[in-house]
DNA sequence: ATGAAAGCGCTAACAA
DNA sequence: TTGTTAGCGCTTTCAT
């Protein structure tokens, strides 16, 4: 055993001389909604079987032009939300019968639009970029071959780009809100990659319900969305005397807010919430452990997700060709790591 | 615009007319290795550019019988161990001109066979089982197809079957070592899933160890890899009388023991390591994280993933058909959540 | 080194 | 309903 190898591939010509029928006829059977006989498509499905016969799925795509391959980029395994969308979105794929190429974007950083060629050489229906940017040339390039491009919890400018994303300013602003009517005075902020579209919503948000509230933005640092930077931003804030330091922060996603956690008990020694409230954005599984027990705006994954598989197939089997902006709001989870306003002792979700 | 759209596929026969060359001097051009002069290469280059040709993957794997796409299933993407591991294999994959074709195998239970046909289905070169088991039959026909399968952090009687995980078995003894070393002689053991190699093998050598030096395992809970179920299984073992409870406990994967501290920290109110040491295996990131700061067997995630892919490849590009099985030490991590043996105070790592 | 011609395994008109 | 006939876009002999 283990020696020479044949590889035996069953063609549908094969099935068709076992069943002594035509070629088409095997194709037929094996494509949905062909019009049959029974007889037909029993006498082909006992040759198929006997022989172990499998559609070979390269050779339909080939002719069909379609291939129910979607692409996905995603570029950070290590922060939850990630892997969790990843899974969601793969599972309502799959239920649709299409199956996900993925590229790590991670680790690539200057020739991610080298890569993604590769992904579109393999005549992918659809693109989903999660959390990740697309050069104009790309866009177009998807635009020109029909390829419809979905970016995932990101959003661009590019006019021919859909975009699904939880609704960041909404969810900035209630956190100021929040934050403002349980009594805090010295808010800050730490913030997430600034390239990033996120960032700058859940930020601008942010501001706006402080500036509505009239109370200033106390102090800001940048954690990039990386747990180290996040750490580094803490000390930069915090490790100074209790009283130039902030009553509050609000972290630009779950991974930082950590991170940010971590070091305000472990290394620097301040409590939450007692000195300090903390609040993040995502409400990654993380964020409901009790060691952290976060307070954070819920991105309502499913729902981005469902969107995204939508507009993807509106456009691939509907031929629906106008790019979608979607923004779903999601609440703020109520926990531990954020002193809540009077009369919200044991209250889930703000407002 | 975003009008009626058409889709515009260049192809080779294009790109040859407009260089006034045969079709298959393009096809050379884009094939490495091919005989072609430097004037043609760059005659046809400069066409291919002017009209934005890239060759179609889909053709070319249904000529050449290789699509250079791996198929990855993959099951429980909240242990972080998967996701980590995940992006280092598509890295690694990638750097060696492949893809990956993902499938989740996390909700879909029964119908497992069903949906890996359809992977089959896309000639892929190659399949790795990320901790889910193959059924015979789906075994023998990879083989028979000529697809090497490789089993990632799990293994199988299926002589057909590659395997690579980490020594679970030296891993396990070696935590029951240096709970012994530690003074510990009350110690549990909180299963994984009984019917996955992993716990098998990390029990057993636990117990082995155990009985080495001569003391009898003191309780026993299964976690089934399931962040809810250890959260039982550490009441079970634990909501007790305080002379009754274990002095330390070996958690099967890091996953469980973060549920396992956070239960007994903040459910039953139980130190650690005072009261109870804990260790864990894997070394995720969280593991390291200071609220935990888990003492745990790390796995050799990046030798793991680099054997994976050099049985891969010896298996595609080289034909070696043997099935190899393989198991890699890891070291374990010394951190705080559990007590030390006497003059360990300052190690990173045991022995 | 280049071109002509023959398929890879399949679907999709078109007849019958 | 079924069989016949063209290809899908490419690689790969085989001549030249």
């Amino acid at each position: 055993m283990s020696g020479k190898m044949v590889k035996e591939t069953v063609t549908s010509t094969d099935v068709a001389r076992h069943a002594g029928v035509s070629q088409s006829a095997v194709s037929r059977v094996f494509t949905p909604g062909a019009s049959v006989s029974t007889t037909m498509r029993e006498r082909v499905m006992k040759s198929a079987e006997a022989l172990g016969y499998r559609p070979n799925a390269l050779a339909r795509s080939l002719i069909s032009g379609r291939s129910r391959i979607i692409g996905v980029v995603v570029a950070y395994l290590d922060n939850q939300f990630y892997p969790v969308a990843l899974e969601k979105l793969s599972n309502a794929l799959q239920a649709q019968g299409y199956h996900i190429l993925v590229f790590m974007a991670s680790q690539t950083r200057g020739n991610l639009d080298h890569v993604l060629q590769e992904i579109l050489d393999y005549q992918v229906d659809g693109l989903v970029m999660a959390s990740v940017a697309m050069s104009s040339d790309l866009a177009a390039q998807c635009d020109a071959a029909g390829v419809p491009v979905v970016l995932f919890n990101r959003s661009q400018d590019d006019q021919r780009l859909s975009a699904v994303t939880s609704d960041n300013l909404r969810g900035g602003r209630d956190v100021a809100r929040f934050l403002v009517a349980g009594g805090h005075r010295r808010i800050a902020y730490i913030a997430g990659w600034e390239g990033a579209s996120t960032n700058r919503d859940r930020e601008a948000g942010f501001l706006k319900g402080l500036e509505e509230a009239g109370i200033p933005l106390f102090d800001r640092a940048v954690g990039d969305y990386d747990f180290e930077h996040a750490k580094q931003a803490t000390r930069q804030l915090f490790d100074r005397p209790a009283g130039d330091r902030p009553d509050a922060v609000f972290v630009a996603n779950d991974h930082m807010a950590i991170a940010v956690l971590d070091v305000l008990r472990h290394v620097l020694g301040i409590r939450v919430p007692e000195d300090v409230s903390v609040v993040g954005y995502d409400d990654v599984p993380e964020a409901a452990w009790s060691s952290y027990d976060l307070t954070t705006v819920r991105q309502p994954t499913n729902r981005m997700v469902d969107a995204t598989v939508r507009i993807l197939m509106d456009r691939i089997e509907e031929g629906q060709v106008m790019p979608q902006r979607i923004a779903i709001g999601g609440p703020l989870m109520l926990r531990g790591s954020a002193r809540r306003p009077d009369g919200q002792e044991d209250a889930e979700v703000w407002p």
